[in-house]
DNA sequence: GTTGGTGCAAAGTGTTTGCAACCTC
DNA sequence: GAGGTTGCAAACACTTTGCACCAAC
């Protein structure tokens, strides 16, 4: 049975298992949320020392390549990453930067219909909304209140 | 009857109107599509020479602040910025950067649906979405096919 | 005349790259 | 041992900032 328990998927494909790219699949997999290059190699770096952010970038790379990990636009024009595992999408406040997840049910029907419009598949691994919480929208609308009559 | 004729917010709300303002707004409204920081500083500087990109993303932050254009995050973790007259989305290539717009109608009820949920309120002026188009999918399947079997 | 806005140039940030040394296979 | 990977350091692209001058009000 050893060969089907193969835990890593890189093996299998002909890549080589470093140090590395096991710290940086380990950042992702155990943060379980998106993450910016720069806290990933910190805390990648605490585990295997002498780490570098180079190192950091093309594993990155190398890794949404192979499909293990996702990369996502979240907010400031930057790039997010997470683990590839979860299946489950984002809504961004724009005026605090503050996340929910999306259940992933909810776009379903959507994703339908999208595709027979366009012909586009979206992407169902990840997908990313902009809008405002609850807490800002609050804040927002009392501004306006207090602007009118 | 002239007060109520000032075609420029900014004027209103006691801000000044430059040259420079007016030809960044004039170029994103005559491009009715999304513009990274560096093509409006080219477009604009052709109708303003001497315009200097400092100033470009300045003035962008600043329509951004007044609601006068709108800033997205369209791939490559870079951003995008287009007039905030028109309602609608985009729907980008992973593969090959193409896009393709989608109707406002069609995010109705799914706004809806996600603030019951969540509480959080759908930016409905811009939403993004990134999956795969027609062309890049052909080949993405024609890969796997030869893949198997 | 005031004050906000711009140009200029420099610095800052995040990301990429070339190359020799290294380590996985 | 061979070749894919990494570390290092430099280069790179994009964006922001300080300050003096200018122009809109």
């Amino acid at each position: 049975m050893q060969p089907e328990l193969d835990p890593h998927p890189l093996r299998s494909k002909g890549f080589r298992l470093t140090p590395q790219r096991l710290a940086i699949l380990n950042v992702l997999q155990e943060a379980d949320c998106h993450l910016s290059p720069v806290e990933i190699f910190q805390r990648a770096e605490e585990r295997l020392p002498g780490l570098t952010e180079a190192t950091v970038y093309r594993t990155l790379d190398f890794l949404t390549d192979q499909g293990l990990a996702l990369v996502a636009h979240l907010g400031s024009g930057h790039l997010v990453y997470e683990t590839a595992r979860h299946e489950h999408h984002h809504l961004v406040c724009r005026t605090c930067g503050q996340t929910a997840q999306i259940d992933h049910a909810v776009l379903e029907t959507l994703y339908a219909q999208f595709q027979s419009s366009t012909g586009f598949e979206i992407d169902t691994s990840h997908v990313v909304f902009f809008g405002h919480c609850p807490a800002c929208l609050k804040e927002m609308k009392s501004k306006v209140e207090s602007g009118r009559s």
